[in-house]
DNA sequence: GACTCATCCTTGAAAGTTGAACTACATCGG
DNA sequence: CCGATGTAGTTCAACTTTCAAGGATGAGTC
């Protein structure tokens, strides 16, 4: 007499392989997609454009680079990179921070919300005719919903919430 | 009198801006989570994992170096680079093709293969986590609608199906 | 104050990606 | 057979991302 195996691998079923798979396949496409987009009409990847519209949306167009960070769900390395990238463009430029002197800010200049008025448009158009031209009101709606599931699942915040004992 | 607007550019309303920020989000942090998952249990990123197992899962293990990128949606430069670097690893071999001589096949090697048995569980594991276990039923068949739908309007077969005029 | 530890951000090197240029072979039409 | 054109795959340089390490400042404790 065994066990009932503790948890043998749960393979997906074949209806979950191809949601997983079609899942796959769109999200790589759309980026992809976008990326060139903005590469081709911007001069920058998607994640450079998504920094710019953060900050275009903060207050005096200014944010600490880690809120910036956070908001764009990216690694503060990565962004000091990128931050580095759109200062030599002269879009963003960073500032000291007076009341935290490890801080800095980034702010968005005029220069890089021009480049932003002059792309969003097209950005917008992209965006619309790959998702929302396509799926039905019931079907956005459903899909804020998923999203929405996922990402609470996945807030690095706690890598280990489901395992306390680890912690 | 001026002509009503050609086609001032369409915001997003509200609810789809809070849906496509929750997409991007809920998409990257997977992505991320995936990514660093696969590149701790088995050493490579999300991409080259997804190689292997289209490998494992064409005839005889092995499939025309096109056909792989097409498979992946990927460029054939990126895969040229995967490969590459597979090939260091011992996982895939590069094999001319008797009936095309520009054409190359990639193979999974055995120890591609054994890298795959002993690291497929976690990632489903880690997959389902993320999205199976998260996701209603209805949920999971409206998503797989949904990508469906999406990954079809961005077949880069045909980037100007929209417009007609230019091709 | 001095110590310790956490946080903010940057740096440098290695790895991965991109787009264009390039080689080699195939295919088509004469 | 020839030339033109197309396809398969690689390579190079520029760029981006990752990971580990590090410098500097803040915060808590004695």
């Amino acid at each position: 007499m065994t066990m009932a195996p503790i948890d043998g691998p749960r393979w997906l079923s074949d209806e979950e392989q191809r949601v997983w798979r079609a899942y796959l396949h769109a999200t790589t496409l759309l980026e992809d997609h976008l990326d060139r987009q903005l590469q081709r009409d911007a001069g920058m990847p998607h994640i450079y454009y998504g920094l710019l519209v953060q900050l275009s949306q903060a207050p005096r167009r200014r944010l600490r680079m880690t809120e910036l960070a956070k908001g764009a769900k990216i690694t503060r390395s990565r962004l000091s990179h990128a931050v580095a990238r759109l200062e030599k463009n002269g879009w963003v430029l960073r500032e000291d921070c007076p009341s935290d002197k490890r801080g800095q800010f980034a702010y968005l200049t005029d220069e890089g919300y021009a480049v932003l008025e002059r792309t969003a448009p097209g950005h917008v158009a992209a965006v619309r005719q790959a998702m929302f031209d396509r799926l039905t009101p019931e079907q956005v709606a459903q899909l804020g919903d998923i999203m929405k599931v996922m990402a609470e699942g996945l807030q690095p915040s706690d890598p280990n919430a489901d395992l306390p004992w680890l912690r």
